[in-house]
DNA sequence: ATTTGACTCTGACGCAGCGTAAGAGTTTAG
DNA sequence: CTAAACTCTTACGCTGCGTCAGAGTCAAAT
């Protein structure tokens, strides 16, 4: 018989409690994953308290990044088991902040060449990103050219002098080993030495433009393949070299 | 006349170039993104080296999180300006990345619970969430509580009798203000003193399920509003408090 | 010349989570 | 009693393709 002085909340007051809109609700309710405890005569939806603690439950587990189906299943009780759905979460979530780190990575890089090039073109800026992604890599970048992808490409090298491709290849090759001795002895990224690396660095980035179609498309075959890569590649030089030549070209043009 | 010796790609072949599929390139070009320079009678895609360059730009734009509009925008050369568009890019991101630095937060501290708990219950779990995602930011939540919401909380709080809510609103008071001390007397989170703030919190958390709808509801408003929250929110202790306690609950359960 | 196998094309629906009208009924304060 | 403030149901829009389905094409093998 306390029915009569429990409070009934209509969908507007009801969102608001919780933070989501009447929008939300309706869609909660039609997945069926929130149905109000009653309807009014006229369609009205009416929560009361029990179902605040149920959206309250959905908001929380939203926020850690389950899919509403999820939490369907999870709020049905049909889930594995708790600290196991939330260690498998954790582990998704972390994956996509990997992914996010990466992009700012490539932004920042880019933002530097820019910087030092000036107003770089759109079309170089690509070649850029590609070798981006390419240098934290470099390890088993190393593997796919050795095996088939280096015959491929030189297969199909028809339209480019292949001499000229390789020279690139070397090139960086060669400049990455200078920058790994200059780390390992080091430098002061400020020294001319260190500021000489820097410059060839932005000269290949530039140069990159001519010969380098044939290299793009080993990377992106390599790239197209990229769902059979080991999940933890190891970087035996990647973040110190950059951070180096990154340190370097900061020293020169502030 | 060098028109025939130029070498022209057929779907498949030009998508795994770039590591794209051959959906995405019908994709492209039907949003205008990439048009293939020529079609075949039959209407297949013919592409060509100029096509292989496009497509390298549009992928790496994307891979830094531009739209395919914002990048259709950016190719047709109606960019702002190239440094511009890389900041504000990586400053979004950055967000992004932020907003996920909290999710795993929030359940790195679940899974703390959950482990000193044991098979803790999922409602239970929803007001832990809830409870954490006000820990971070207790400072303006002593605004809200001071302000109008205080008053709001009282007068709807006719279920449950208020000296519970505000009872619990004291004990973590009282305990966070008893842990800050314990943080700058640089108490060792294994001590006994420490250990007892660490069982007294799992114990507040517990007790949450009793009486707590009113101090969520509080909680509920202020996150309705989250859109007007300051965008750096000064934390005076939250980080050390809660560092303190995960370490004495590790302390005590290893 | 033809069959086969490998490709290609154009629709068109599906997914996630609501936002956003559109058109129509309901409740409530004045 | 009316107007403002809410509520309801439908249903399309957005992002970036994945995934059939049905049909045509092309190159090599028979």
């Amino acid at each position: 018989m306390n029915k009569r002085n429990e409070k009934l909340f209509k969908a507007r007051e009801f969102a608001q409690l919780t933070g989501v809109t009447v929008r939300a609700l309706h869609h909660y309710d039609g997945l069926g994953l929130l149905k109000p405890s009653r309807y009014s005569q006229a369609g009205y939806r009416l929560y009361r308290e029990s179902d605040v603690a149920r959206l309250e439950q959905i908001v929380a587990l939203k926020f850690i990044g389950f899919s509403l189906n999820e939490i369907k299943r999870i709020l049905k009780g049909a889930a594995v088991d708790l600290a196991t759905a939330l260690r498998r979460q954790r582990e998704a979530i972390e994956q996509k902040r990997a992914r996010l780190d990466l992009a700012i990575k490539a932004i920042q890089r880019a933002e530097y060449v820019v910087a030092v090039n000036g107003q770089s073109s759109w079309e170089l800026l690509a070649k850029i990103i590609g070798v981006i992604n390419m240098q934290g890599n470099m390890d088993w970048t190393r593997k796919y050219y050795s095996e088939e992808a280096r015959r491929e490409i030189e297969k199909r090298a028809a339209t480019i002098p292949p001499e000229v491709i390789e020279q690139s290849q070397r090139d960086w090759a060669a400049l990455i080993k200078e920058v790994e001795a200059a780390v390992a002895a080091k430098e002061d990224p400020a020294s001319d030495r260190a500021q000489a690396l820097a410059t060839r660095w932005s000269e290949l980035i530039k140069g990159f433009t001519g010969g380098n179609a044939e290299v793009q498309r080993g990377l992106n075959k390599m790239y197209a393949d990229r769902n059979n890569w080991p999940a933890s590649t190891p970087k035996p030089f990647g973040d110190q070299v950059e951070a180096f030549i990154v340190e370097a070209m900061r020293c020169a043009k502030k």
